[in-house]
DNA sequence: AGTTAATCGAGACGGTACGTCCAGTCTTGGC
DNA sequence: GCCAAGACTGGACGTACCGTCTCGATTAACT
């Protein structure tokens, strides 16, 4: 089938990746004559995004930066994308920006797992290269709807952290068969992005009390100290 | 005293908001000759600084725009603040941003006096005026720590959110006597900026859900058979 | 023959009109396989490209407007001709730019007939439509030595100025037998190139004097004491 | 007086040239407070016109171009004219095109002085370096009637074509005491040109043949074959 | 009272990026 | 092989702001 690809913004989850869904060069039939949409330009405009992106930051990042690093005009860029943000929603959309670095794990314990995954992320804030790369996203969520979806979907790994927690339900106090798990990953994610924000870093002590607040249960061990 | 150096020192709560607090007129006396820092002048940026975020959003807001709007050369904000976040980040710790608007009710139960105040919230964040004021805010912490923090203070109205949590502590499955009170207002926090972000807006249902998975009680009454 | 080559052969005038004149549809008998030529498009790229010229001017000329009006696509245009000057060229020399508005009178006054000529060149430069017309062609005649000539060819209605200079030696004093008619036509239509430059206006009074100066007779009297 | 300085476009002959007429640095009095126009970066911008356009023609001649030469914002052009064509209006006035090289000479004999001056044009026409320089100001005059009339008098040497011919009347058949020198020189300067234009060269029999049109006389002797 | 120095409004400056327009070339499918 | 359509790279357009600077006018404190 023509889903074989699977990059396309016709599967976009909402208006706001790309203009329109014009034949690619190599699809399936094309409606009408005259070119086609290359695709090697959009792969060349996408990687370049993301690359400025970690390199320099979401401020830094200008169309004109995008178009020169992957030899591109500036026009077509314009042609497919309203805005940079645009293009960091199909981005997402395409897993360029976090290649599966994150992943929830899942060892059958949910406090520790969550507690390897927030680390990971933690470090990911802040962390070496992509310094601020969150924080960036964060910036460009603020004005693309979609950035902000695809961002909690591509932190929770696609809905990983949803089913993680599903998968865990009854292990731990506060995940019970019926708890919110939606909503218990959207404030995990909220409070990570909160942190991200405030620079208040997301060290062990917080991501322990935080999973206590979410979960109920501190450490892997049961803390006798606090009744579960 | 402080006062020592004839102008921009001291008096930032933290780095990031101003380049100081210089003697402004009527205050202390300053060692050296020259006119001092004009209040007029600072309160009419603040103020037009706020009203340009809220009518127009923070992308849009400029420095050029500020000073036309206060009536105030550019040298003038620039010789005091360094960024526009930073200005916002004064606005917001002198309480002009949101007047007042963001009080926790406290009538004894938490569950829905929380619940109150996060339909608030949801309002004010896609309301009538200052339509994208939060987010246009979480875009200016995107460059300013401060603006982080502060945005965080004034949604929690400057600390009541914990004091209201401290103080319903046993009331509540999961606001225990140890509970981490701070962790859960921030997880509560974070989550209405992921969907001030994501545009998921925050109806009751949204609300109610959020309030099962943070404190363990749906709906107003006490639900005795929810534990997990 | 000169057909041999399948298209853009030899015709032009000169070489700067077009790329060539190549078997036109219907025309003779062409070598070689493949469509011909499209008279129907050439006519309507002239045409289109006449009517810009006149609703817009020069400058605002581009290709892409002249084959969005003449609806045709742009290679065919650049095919064909190698810049916007080198259609108006050809349109000049098709008569498609003045339809025949600038024939020179004959009454047997040449002094008369001269002045009547003038008043209507007068009134075409800076006339109500076609503003700026002969403006924008010196603009084209710039880059485009066969605009030039063919813009004074038609000025002088296809050397009908020199031709009723010529019948008309012997009637004033300037132009005697061996009168270098020529050259006055060149100083004739070179004053009116300058005035249109200049927007200098090309009013009775200009008009008379001009005409003592080439032919040495003021007013449509003759003049017998001019002699200096 | 402050009348010193021969260059701000203060004396400009009509509308077109500059914006306005700011207080220059170091001119006299200044009216109001504030910063003052830089006249080095207007003599850099004036200076880099006049080169770009004597080496790459008016065409190629781009704003970007001359602002990146001078070293200069394009918005301190824009600042103070409205199009490329209005600096080179100002270029002409302040004599920054033809270095006095077009000056009218007098030996006494205008029909001789005229042929050494309507040679040097023709050079300059097609001359050496300045490769169309003649026809690149027509363009400009195209779309900016202050460099028609500037191009006229720089041609005519700021007047001195008319001048050299009142001074030369009646040393000429056609150059009588009442005789239209106006028309005279704008007749000899339209045939020129015409020249420019259509690239019709303006050598030494053309150039004869023009100054019997106009002045009546041929070579500096009468010639024999053909009455004056 | 005069000097000194820092503030203020205003706004010109060299720059960077914007988003648009067009040039000239290339590519596709239809005739 | 020509044609309409239109995507492509590239470059200039004219505008908006950036952050720095310069100007003349105030306005305190310090002589």
């Amino acid at each position: 089938m023509v889903a074989a690809q699977p990059s396309r913004p016709s599967g976009s989850v909402s208006e706001g990746a790309g203009r329109g869904t014009p034949p690619v060069r190599g699809a399936g039939q094309s409606s009408r004559s005259g070119p086609v949409r290359s695709e090697a330009a959009r792969q060349a405009i996408l990687i370049a995004a993301v690359e400025l992106l970690i390199e320099r930051g979401y401020d830094s990042l200008t169309i004109e930066g995008i178009a020169a690093r992957a030899g591109v005009g500036k026009q077509t860029i314009y042609r497919w994308w309203k805005s940079k943000s645009a293009i960091l929603a199909e981005c997402l959309l395409e897993g360029l920006v976090f290649p599966g670095k994150l992943s929830v794990p899942d060892t059958g314990d949910v406090r520790a797992d969550l507690a390897t995954w927030l680390a990971a992320i933690g470090e990911l804030i802040e962390g070496e290269h992509g310094e601020g790369l969150v924080r960036s996203l964060i910036a460009a969520a603020t004005d693309n709807a979609d950035v902000g979806r695809r961002l909690r979907d591509s932190i929770s790994g696609s809905g990983a952290l949803s089913a993680r927690l599903h998968a865990g339900r009854g292990t731990t106090p506060l995940l019970g068969d019926d708890a919110p798990v939606d909503e218990i990953a959207d404030a995990l994610i909220g409070a990570v992005l909160l942190r991200a924000i405030s620079r208040a870093g997301l060290d062990r002590a917080a991501v322990d009390r935080l999973l206590v607040a979410l979960l109920g249960v501190p450490e892997s061990a049961p803390d006798p100290g606090r009744g579960a």
